[in-house]
DNA sequence: AATTACCCTTAACAATTTGGTAAACTTTAC
DNA sequence: GTAAAGTTTACCAAATTGTTAAGGGTAATT
């Protein structure tokens, strides 16, 4: 797998060491991205997804072990490693990270090749793991692979077809999907069924996920809205 | 998950580092074992067949360079992990670890609270993805070698194809196993049977194991549920 | 060699869940 | 206001799974 697929997030607050990262992994074909504070980490992992976030501990604004925590629990950041930067004798916040969910740490003075092979053990180790099942969307996770649906972590079962349909619309969010489209990729090719059946499906998954989740555009068919 | 269970084999030259650490890891309730150079690592390490090994880069008879290597191309170490320990200095064999196949490291001088969280980290990592011939998930464990379920310690008989079953399903706790997929991997290529036999069997696992550890997907097929 | 015990498989029926349709009702667009 | 489109409800049909029991086979035991 290339690496520039990869997509990091580097929260420090002094710039020199966030040019001195950026610089380092850009070299190894990363795509970077920097913010200065945890809340700015938040903000702009949910928007990116990052795979990866090296986060300093010691930082204004929100520490890094505060954004951690929030972001374990945040569907964002569901398939995201964290890696805490520490000063060498912060022996405490290695621990204190750990407890926060962090996946692993790097201690400062960073050394480029270090953290380059630190990283890329760590990416592969995901890459193993992650088959990629997992649709996070918002506050809901549509895990393929257990064929499970989580509404801010509660857990909430659907029917074979609901679970289809919703996948199929969940996996392009804001994007609308015409009776017909959904008719061929849902039910398949030779279609038997009325295409008012899927109303009614459409109903149900509304039921179970909440109103505000799928959109009906009208004369055309239905979205998923995050 | 009662860390008793994981066998730690720890290598080194020096008897001070040795003794230090075995104090502090057997603290926290690991096995450990103990040996001075990569060939008595090899050799104990065949007998023991322990989780992860800690392994000093800096020893005579063979380094652990060397050792990592050769067991990488061993499968009695194909369940263990490889960790080295390497002096702060030694940035070079950072990397020479790793290409030889080393899942992490740690840097000298150790602090017991750092060891054993990385240690803690990197095993709860394994317990996840093992692929070896115990599984233990939950309060149950299975024993590929010896053909036993254990749930709560208490001793469970299975059947040889209920057993691979409920191997297979374990395999992936969450994840649900379509009744073609089982087919094809607990009966082989060359399918002679019903595929309505897998959920007769799937009764027999119920009733020996308890309802709740297998669930049904309808229309999908059936998974394992911690 | 006969007997016993157990395992695997299948078939049959019951129970449950899901999928589909029609019809009544509501909203939206013109 | 009217027509078109979408929503909801209720009901039935179909599909799927749960459960039990019985037959055939195999390995161990007597």
């Amino acid at each position: 797998m290339d690496n520039s697929v990869f997509k990091i997030l580097v929260v420090d607050d002094e710039n020199d060491i966030l040019e001195f990262i950026q610089y380092n992994l850009k070299k190894e074909g990363y795509d970077v991205y920097l913010a200065h504070n945890g809340q700015e980490a938040i903000d702009i992992g949910r928007k990116i997804k990052p795979d990866l976030i090296l986060l300093d501990v010691m930082m204004p604004v929100m520490d890094g072990i505060e954004a951690c925590k929030q972001m374990k629990f945040d569907p964002d950041f569901a398939n995201t490693f964290i890696v805490f930067l520490t000063a060498r004798s912060e022996e405490y916040s290695e621990i204190a990270g750990f407890q926060a969910g962090a996946d692993d740490y790097i201690s400062k003075p960073i050394k480029p090749r270090v953290l380059v092979t630190r990283l890329n053990a760590i990416l592969r180790r995901k890459e193993k793991v992650q088959p990629g099942t997992k649709l996070t969307v918002g506050d809901i996770v549509i895990d393929r692979e257990t064929f499970l649906v989580f509404r801010k972590g509660e857990k909430i079962q659907f029917a074979r077809k609901e679970f289809e349909l919703l996948f199929l619309l969940a996996s392009k969010p804001g994007k609308v999907f015409t009776r017909d489209y959904i008719l061929e990729k849902v039910w398949g090719d030779e279609v038997l069924v009325v295409d008012r059946t899927i109303d009614v499906h459409i109903r149900k998954i509304r039921e179970k996920l909440g109103d505000e989740h799928i959109g009906t555009v009208k004369g055309v068919g239905y979205k998923f809205e995050a």
